[in-house]
DNA sequence: CGGCATCCTATGAGATACTG
DNA sequence: CAGTATCTCATAGGATGCCG
């Protein structure tokens, strides 16, 4: 019947499902950007912290923790002075991101159009208030 | 040189970028399984309550809500009693649901993997306490 | 049934300063 | 440079209760 259910029980709808609880952490707006700055390649936490437009040490780091936690991303130190750390997806990772690159890609082209919608939702919302007299 | 480059000047990375704002609502766990959701036909607001375990009244409603202000969603009002109203994906959004659901099924494939992921990262640092005697 | 209006708290996330 | 540690605040999101 279902067309597109999972393979193995598996359903995202469920709050008890593992893969409920992956989709919860993909929903991150860190988590997106990240996986997508370092789909073309390893960059160093500082690099990423520059691509990253206004995030913060602290959540930078808290993000890639969780994405390696996760299998998604592969950390390297290296050992010298000054540290020198790089990042680089995994093979899952580099699998998810270019899914999460389409998402990215559909959101650039389709901005135009969503910010036309607020404009129009914004606006019915006023008339909704000129109705007092 | 960036193969993958928005049409015309958007970006996701900006923070002052459209774009960036569009894949903000898209990074909720909610907005994610409502569209997915409603892939397959309208549906009703209790519907949808059931189908989505675990979301209260309250999110439900105010997701349906930004999802009609971004213009991803139609909502349908039956002036009968009892009240009936009916939620259905845009063409935006039914263009969206085609990418939100292969992260799902993609969520749902590889749960496994990222739980093993976890589970051994959550062994590494337990063999990290094992050192101290 | 659908959905506001409240109230409340757990926590996501920013700013800042410090250390190896 | 990479990362940690605090402190703080906004708010996402849960629980209830009432109304058309």
């Amino acid at each position: 019947m279902d067309s597109e259910e999972a393979p193995l029980g598996y359903d995202v709808f469920r709050r008890t499902c593992p893969s409920h609880t992956v989709l919860e952490t993909l929903a991150s707006k860190w988590v997106y950007l990240t996986v997508c700055a370092l789909r073309r390649g390893r960059m160093r936490n500082g690099a990423l912290a520059r691509k990253l437009e206004g995030i913060t040490p602290k959540m930078l780091t808290q993000t890639l923790r969780v994405l390696e936690r996760d299998g998604l991303v592969r950390r390297e130190v290296f050992p010298v002075i000054p540290p020198r750390v790089e990042y680089e997806l995994t093979e899952l990772g580099q699998n998810l991101a270019g899914l999460l690159s389409q998402i990215r890609s559909w959101a650039e082209e389709h901005a135009p159009d969503i910010k036309d919608a607020r404009a129009r939702a914004l606006a019915d919302h006023h008339d909704d208030m000129a109705v007092l007299p």
